[in-house]
DNA sequence: AATCCTTTGTGCTTTTTTTCCCAAGTCTTG
DNA sequence: CAAGACTTGGGAAAAAAAGCACAAAGGATT
């Protein structure tokens, strides 16, 4: 079967994510095999959609026993393409940025933090983490040079689409925004927006 | 028309506040007239699908001009039930506690947080913003005596599941979880999920 | 007041997504 | 080694979501 040719809808590409990190937690837990069953159970997806999902790319399971966690795992990690670690850009040494530069979760997932903007003369220059803050009009040649094809947008809303505007010349083609406003950049480029208002929100209606 | 009364798509109400934030926006540039049109180069979905999603509720528009805008401002908040402002806990007075402490945009899109609390005794009594930080074996009767119904979780994933045993126990019906690991709960209460790293995964399988 | 340009709300169609279901294969037990 | 208990992968059906397209109506212009 000539999996992985077709073109796999964007909803399932955002479960993959959901289903390696249960795997992880699993393997961590020192578990060797799974099933979709017992992945149901966790994640609150119906098991034939899981295993609709990894059907999109191939045969990982066995018949009668599961799915072998380290090699599911490792396969979700290929097909997402974070077997290796992807250097990010963060702009915006707010206290967002502090967190975000402080968070010890990216690594093990395929993501590291190597630069880090502002525009405030005040915060240009100090430490965060393990790099120094430089000024935002070294961004696109900084990006470019080092090759930088993610970067996270922790700055105000009024800010953002300028620092949109910029990483898109600098090279990047992944932009997770923390900006609380929608972006527009050519359409190669990936947006993620993460809006915990929003988020809220969408909960209080049924409140 | 009966609007309301049909059961609403969950998908459609998590569309509901981006087009409250975009109106929001548009009122700030001082614009007083937008369209479905206008609303669709902003936001990304089509005009059709933003007449739709407000279809379920009632006719806001009118032909040949288009939605006033602060009168849909206020019907989305309505609906969305944040045309008050929701009392919060907060749960994890780290980096991340420490961003969502001080951010200043919940209050005006109908949040506040008024508790916050975290097991770690070196973190216990400080500070955090307007608000002291408690012990964890308080959150239960403070989070009913305050009568708060809105949990944010931004402890590290091990702790999640047992905080989010105590909210509920305290009689919190919705909460926003930042860690990243699912959590059960009974099926009436709400939970959103915020996972950066999941995010960055899913546009990783683009590049 | 007639014409033209706009834009809504929605019935209908199409597309997408989810669920159902079972043949086929695996493992365990007696 | 036969029988029974599980579990996958995937075709087919069902359900959900999105898009199309147009009647109806507002407003501007002549």
């Amino acid at each position: 079967m000539s999996h992985t040719n077709h073109h796999v809808p964007t909803i399932v590409i955002g479960r993959l994510p959901l289903y390696l990190r249960a795997l992880t937690q699993l393997a961590v837990e020192g578990r060797r095999v799974t099933s979709s069953q017992e992945l149901s159970e966790k994640l609150g997806f119906s098991s034939a959609q899981i295993r609709k999902d990894l059907s999109y790319f191939g045969e990982f399971g066995k018949q009668g026993t599961g799915y072998e966690i380290e090699f599911l795992e490792n396969a979700l990690r290929e097909i997402l393409q974070v077997d290796r670690v992807w250097n990010m850009a963060l702009v915006g040494a707010g206290d967002l940025g502090h967190a975000l530069a402080n968070y010890d979760g990216f690594e093990l997932r395929g993501f590291r933090i190597t630069a880090i903007f502002d525009s405030a003369p005040a915060k240009i220059g100090a430490m965060l983490g393990n790099w120094r803050v430089l000024p935002m009009d070294t961004l696109r040649e900084t990006v470019r040079a080092q090759k930088i094809y993610l970067a996270i947008i922790a700055v105000p809303a009024a800010a953002a689409q300028a620092v949109a505007d910029e990483l898109v010349q600098g090279g990047v083609r992944a932009i997770l925004n923390y900006a609380p406003t929608t972006l527009s950049v050519p359409p190669q480029i990936k947006v993620f927006h993460i809006d915990p208002v929003a988020g809220l929100q969408s909960m209080t209606y049924y409140l």
